[in-house]
DNA sequence: ATGGTCGGTGTCCGA
């Protein structure tokens, strides 16, 4: 069978959930996972995602910040996700499909402005997080169907996931240390980063675009934040991969557009 | 060098 998954930070489910019908409707991902939903469980927007068709749902969310959900057509049972940095903050939620494939689904810190864990409690937190993640993909099972690992993990590890390579080496998301730990992760278990298997290197191409720029689409200084990477056992089955850039100017769109893959499982 | 915009909340914080 066949199995598309989307990651997408979208800012507020409440308030797209419009959009979230326009992906449901476009592409017709098997599984999607949001970061950001900004929203307490109980007043999560099942009947609307519902009648979208996607019956199963499993949601982490808190009031205000954070929060995430992963939404499927195909039926699941939910693994315990993990409170990194011992802080229940609404960050991971997990799930393992009837065929056995396990898919995670990640938002990691943002890390505020100031790129010094000494000075900037969010960044600490945020390499924190990374140490821990980097922990958690060496301890991973290898056998079994596979994993898959998405979401927004607000590092642009490439020189071409960033507009400027340059101009961000002091800008979070692009530091050498986040990008260390980020690489470091990946090679822990082997993943493998399913937009770059199909994407050149030397190919720009971001996910994210400041909502503080005049015009997000001519002055393209976007990043590569959102990712999907599926553990080294699914490379033969991977058959597509892609950025859906085109979300980023639908109307009252999030600042993070939707990344997809597709298995042949 | 600076400020620019969102969403959720509440008279600002986090991104």
């Amino acid at each position: 069978m066949s199995l598309r998954i989307a990651s997408w930070n979208i800012n507020s489910v409440r308030m797209r959930i419009e959009l979230l019908r326009r992906l449901a409707e476009d592409e017709a991902p098997d599984v999607i996972c949001l970061q950001e939903t900004k929203v307490e469980d109980d007043k999560f927007p099942h009947l609307e995602i519902g009648a979208m068709g996607y019956p199963h749902r499993e949601v982490r969310g808190m009031k205000a910040y954070n929060g995430v959900a992963i939404l499927s057509k195909h039926p699941f049972e939910a693994i315990e996700p993990e409170n990194w940095c011992g802080r229940n903050d609404s960050r991971h939620v997990a799930v393992r499909l009837s065929n056995g494939l396990e898919v995670h689904d990640i938002y990691i810190p943002s890390g505020g402005d100031t790129p010094d864990p000494a000075e900037n409690d969010k960044f600490a937190h945020k390499l924190g997080f990374l140490d821990e993640l980097i922990d958690w993909s060496g301890r991973l099972p290898t056998n079994g169907t596979g994993r898959v690992v998405v979401g927004d993990f607000n590092v642009a590890p490439l020189e071409h996931d960033v507009w400027s390579h340059k101009q961000l080496l002091k800008v979070v998301s692009h530091t050498p240390v986040e990008v260390e730990r980020l690489q470091r992760m990946q090679a822990a278990h082997d993943w493998v980063d399913t937009v770059r298997h199909f994407v050149p290197a030397e190919e720009k191409i971001y996910s994210w675009w400041s909502y503080r720029a005049r015009d997000w689409a001519k002055s393209d200084r976007g990043r590569r934040l959102d990712h999907i990477w599926v553990s080294p056992n699914l490379v033969d089955r991977l058959r597509s991969a892609s950025i859906l850039k085109a979300a980023r100017g639908w109307e009252k769109a999030s600042d993070h557009v939707p990344v997809l893959a597709d298995l042949d499982l």
